[in-house]
RNA sequence: GGGCCUGUAGCUCAAUUGGUUAGAGCAGAGCGCUCAUAACGCUUUGGUUGGGGGUUCGAGUCCCUCCGGGCCUACCA
């Protein structure tokens, strides 16, 4: 894959909760990465679909909302906008932002449901759990709280107790109350409930994992887990009784014995994909077959590259459960061709944490700086191999240095001087020799190292050589000194300084993918409409013909200061 | 308890999958430049690759063991 092979490519970002606001780690762990990829091939002539969405049902969004006092509906509707907000606040790109709760994806939830249950993957399985009367409504394991039967910790969850450690059942608590409002008026209820028979399909998804090339170990490492541990993969629950959600439907017929209950929300999340690519034709008035030649196979789908990325704690869901799903229905969707997972970013220590205000958050970042330096930091330390730190010193220093100094300063010395020698317009004279073609050789391969990674999806070595074509520019500058050279030979030095400033132009379109902004500042100051990819590098550093009128920008990039610095790293250590 | 990932320069990370003398960036030191956001460039200090043992002509890389960090999970490999 050299990114030059036009082809079509889907990309979906793991769906990020309703109940709040993301903080860092979410936003590096899967819609960034993704974003800059989705970026990457859109500029080097593929034609993307870049999905995501908010998945919006489940207790905790109920929880939520009734805090703030909203109907459900209305928080996920409102939280929704919000989130949307912040995603274009940090140019993430797609093309669709869907919500898990559409009508799209009630429609198709339920149809998928009911293909399955038609290929006798579908299991109905009577179990006990406990209902809240004070409630009404019957309470997940891990909104039980009383007194743990080992170490007599008295807020013990019904799942595990933390404090000894010990996995629970909430039947074993001592003295069991509600969490959400402390009632201990319970009742162990019988319940039936949907399966889906995932250890019927065990060996396929083996097979289907075994056949896939160079997925990140992080990914594989998991799902073999889950495939091979114990005895093996299990069957799972794909039903609750809860009000918010996607009514138990098989297909577009009820289901008998299932009324009043709702899919679980790791069955329909995944599902959001596809539908919220329906969502997107819906919303430009495009008619089933554009969005079906993304996901059916049999549409037009057959020559996708679906790409996923999400953080770690997702992989099993989509390793096993949506391609269990997919196959499972016995029609021609499009599975997974690549999945990209990541570690955990943590925040100067440890991790971030939404109930103690630990850690910045996307709103707070954005009130804080500009996009462009959280993506350049996040995108550059992204936790490909293992979980990476967030720390003030760290992020000042690469904003600094490789924004500010390296990039940002080029462009303003390069604009200057021309300014001060030549006026603002591209000098004409002289011509490109041995010192240009040194540099351009340099570029080139770099260039196709950048091109190779981000294909790749290798994220921080794509920044690496981003960087350093970077200062090839410095590099180039110093050796030709054109402020030296003017003196003597003015033409010389107006060739310097065109190609300084192709040179500009070209970083415009090589960081877009990361720094869409200082992108667009560049772009702007050099005049220029045309971000075609520089397939040829001859013609990229000669798209500015001598005679054409450029402005100096502003400063790219500010640089952050050791006050500013300390102040924010105080704001955000959290409750002690 | 089990499984997986991880430990490389003060810091953040590489190392073409077992192949020369382990490389970058930042920080530190020295020099240069003066166009530029006290920016840029060049040179340079710095590593017993967590410890120990083993396999091999050769180990950061494979095996065993111990120590530390992380994730997942439950009595099962």
């Amino acid at each position: 894959m050299t990114g030059f092979d036009m082809a079509r490519i889907l990309i979906t970002s793991a769906l990020p909760y309703i109940n709040g606001i993301k903080h860092l780690g979410n936003l590096v762990g899967s819609q960034l990465p993704a974003d800059a990829y989705a970026r990457f091939m859109r500029q080097t002539g593929n034609e993307v679909m870049f999905i995501c969405a908010t998945d919006e049902h489940g207790t905790p969004a109920e929880l939520a909302a009734a805090k703030t006092g909203e109907a459900v509906a209305d928080y996920c509707a409102r939280l929704h906008g919000v989130q949307a907000e912040l995603a274009k606040g940090f140019r993430l790109s797609f093309d669709h932002y869907g919500r898990s709760s559409s009508a799209r994806n009630h429609r198709m939830t339920q149809h998928l449901a009911g293909r399955l249950a038609e290929n006798g993957l579908i299991s109905e399985v009577s179990e006990k759990q406990v209902y809240s009367h004070a409630d009404g409504r019957f309470l997940p394991d891990r909104y039980i709280e009383g007194t743990c039967p080992n170490c007599g910790y008295t807020r013990a969850r019904g799942d595990q107790c933390e404090e000894c450690t010990k996995q629970l059942d909430p039947t074993d608590l001592i003295e069991p109350r509600s969490a959400i409002s402390g009632s201990t008026d319970l009742e162990v209820r019988e319940t039936k409930h949907l399966y889906l028979r995932q250890s019927a399909l065990k060996d396929r998804i083996d097979q289907w994992i075994d056949s896939q090339q160079g997925w990140p170990i992080l990914t594989t490492s998991i799902a073999k887990k889950w495939l091979h541990d114990g005895d093996g993969l299990q069957d799972r629950g794909i039903t609750r009784d809860l009000d918010w959600g996607v009514p138990v439907r098989k297909g577009d017929q009820p289901w008998p014995g299932m009324e009043g209950k709702v899919f679980y929300v790791w069955f329909d999340a995944p599902i959001e994909y596809i539908s919220a690519t329906a969502e997107w034709a819906d919303a430009n008035g495009l008619d089933d077959a554009a969005w079906e030649r993304w996901w059916r196979t049999d549409k037009g789908a057959d020559d996708v590259r679906y790409v996923q990325f999400m953080g770690k704690d997702n992989v099993p869901f989509h390793t096993l459960s949506f391609p269990a799903t997919i196959m499972g229905s016995g029609e021609p969707w499009k599975l997974v061709d690549y999945i990209k997972s990541f570690n955990y970013l943590n925040y100067d220590g440890g991790q971030f944490s939404t109930s103690q205000g630990r850690g910045v958050f996307m709103d707070q970042a954005l009130d804080i700086l500009p996009s462009d330096y959280w993506r350049w930091w996040l995108l550059s330390h992204v936790p490909e191999n293992s979980d990476s730190e967030f720390t003030w010193e760290n992020f000042q220093a690469s904003v600094n240095k490789d924004l500010a100094d390296v990039l940002g300063n080029f462009a303003s010395r390069v604009t200057k001087f021309c300014r001060s020698k030549f006026g603002e317009v591209v000098p004409e004279g002289g011509a490109y020799g041995p010192a240009e073609q040194a540099v351009m050789a340099e570029i080139a391969t770099r260039l196709a190292a950048y091109e190779t990674h981000m294909a790749e999806i290798e994220i921080r070595k794509a920044t690496a050589e981003l960087r350093a074509i970077w200062v090839a520019g410095n590099e180039y500058l110093q050796s030709a000194a054109p402020w030296a050279v003017f003196k003597e030979d003015p033409e010389r030095a107006a060739a310097i300084v065109r190609f300084a400033l192709n040179l500009i132009r070209l970083y415009a379109i090589l960081s877009r993918p990361f720094i869409p902004d200082a992108a667009d500042a560049m772009a702007l100051a050099m005049n220029v409409a045309d971000e075609s990819w520089p397939h040829d590098l001859d013609d990229a550093l000669t798209a500015l013909p001598g005679g054409h009128g450029f402005s100096v920008p502003e400063n790219l990039f500010d640089k952050i200061t050791d006050e500013a610095r300390d102040e924010m790293a105080a704001r955000f250590a959290g409750k002690a």
